[in-house]
RNA sequence: AGGCCAGUAGCUCAACUGGCAGAGCGUCGGUCUCCAAAACCGAAGGUUGGGGGUUCGAUUCCCUCCUGGCCUG
């Protein structure tokens, strides 16, 4: 997101010297972004910088994404602000649980592997309905045509020691507001017209900042729950990494970790270009 | 020093006149097809500050000690 230096992490301006980034500053604090824009922006961005006989590096936490950019994404229709919109008044007329109920008569597939307070989930499903008049499982059921000429060199960065990990967390958490994330947000909240319901308001690290600015939290509890949402979402990271197939772990709490991904990256290159696949 | 209040899960706190110790948050594990730094699901966790007493039975009543807070001097 544009203007959001701080909350976000995005590296300084020396590391955007020495090494390139893509993808940053790509919208606006008040729109959203998607798994599939991303997959495409991200395919254009590989096929210019291949060109150049350059190695494009994915670098992120973002699993989802990742996903959709390697395995693609069926053909389902683009999320459509209106139709989320009726959706969500209906649930808050009736909610969640009932529009489970709803799913379950239109796409009981679905419905059988949500939770009935699965909320974007189950919005999901609806919208596709509603918009295509067909379930999501049968759309689902369609191959879906999948372009990713690449051989991706899959690498993990886990943490050996959880309790270091959170500790590393917290110093982060406390840098960011050194540096100045609750000003950083009021400005935002000057310069553009935001609402708590947008994703950029509802990261980790904003979202407290946003209770805080608003008097609900005091620094200390911003402090406390914004480092308590940034180890969730290690957590959650972790969790989708133990279940990603083809992944060569390092301890990024090795000293050497840099030299080990260094060296393990150049062999598996000079294995592809051995193999014709590079 | 005396008086009063408090001490229950990692944290904040519940538990009617004694009757199977709970919740929220955190932690841990998991799910994931166009919001994913999102959304959701599950699990573990307690010698109720220590010791003694009354009772069939004590977080609850009594005694004592410890710790913290407030008031008085």
């Amino acid at each position: 997101y544009k203007d959001m230096d701080i909350g976000t992490a995005k590296p300084d301006a020396d590391t955007l010297k020495r090494a390139p980034h893509h993808l940053i500053n790509l919208i606006e604090p008040h729109e959203s972004y998607s798994a599939a824009r991303f997959r495409d922006d991200a395919l254009t961005l590989m096929r210019e910088i291949t060109e150049r006989d350059h190695i494009p590096l994915l670098v992120g936490g973002s699993m989802l994404y990742f996903k959709a950019l390697v395995e693609g994404l069926n053909d389902l229709p683009e999320a459509d602000s209106a139709v989320r919109l009726i959706i969500e008044t209906m649930a808050d007329e009736e909610g969640w649980p009932a529009l489970h109920e709803k799913l379950r008569k239109v796409d009981p597939q679905t419905a059988a592997r949500l939770e009935p307070n699965d909320a974007q989930r189950i919005q999901r499903a609806l919208e596709i309905f509603y918009i295509e008049g067909k379930s999501m499982t049968d759309l689902l059921k369609k191959p879906k045509y999948v372009y990713f000429p690449y051989t991706p060199i899959r690498i993990a960065l886990v943490p050996s020691d959880r309790a270091v990990l959170h500790q590393r967390i917290a110093q982060r958490f406390d840098a960011m507001l050194d540096a100045g994330l609750v000003e950083e947000l009021r400005t935002l909240r000057e310069d553009y017209a935001l609402e708590p319901e947008m994703p950029a308001m509802r990261c980790v690290g904003y979202r407290q900042t946003w209770d805080h600015l608003n008097g609900n939290i005091n620094l200390d509890e911003l402090r406390e729950q914004g480092i308590a949402a940034t180890r969730q979402l290690a957590k959650r990271q972790l969790t989708w990494l133990r279940s990603t197939e083809d992944l060569t772990e390092f301890d990024c709490l090795a000293e050497n970790v840099g030299d080990l991904v260094l060296e393990y990256v150049r062999q598996s290159i000079e294995v592809q270009i051995m193999a014709g696949e590079a």
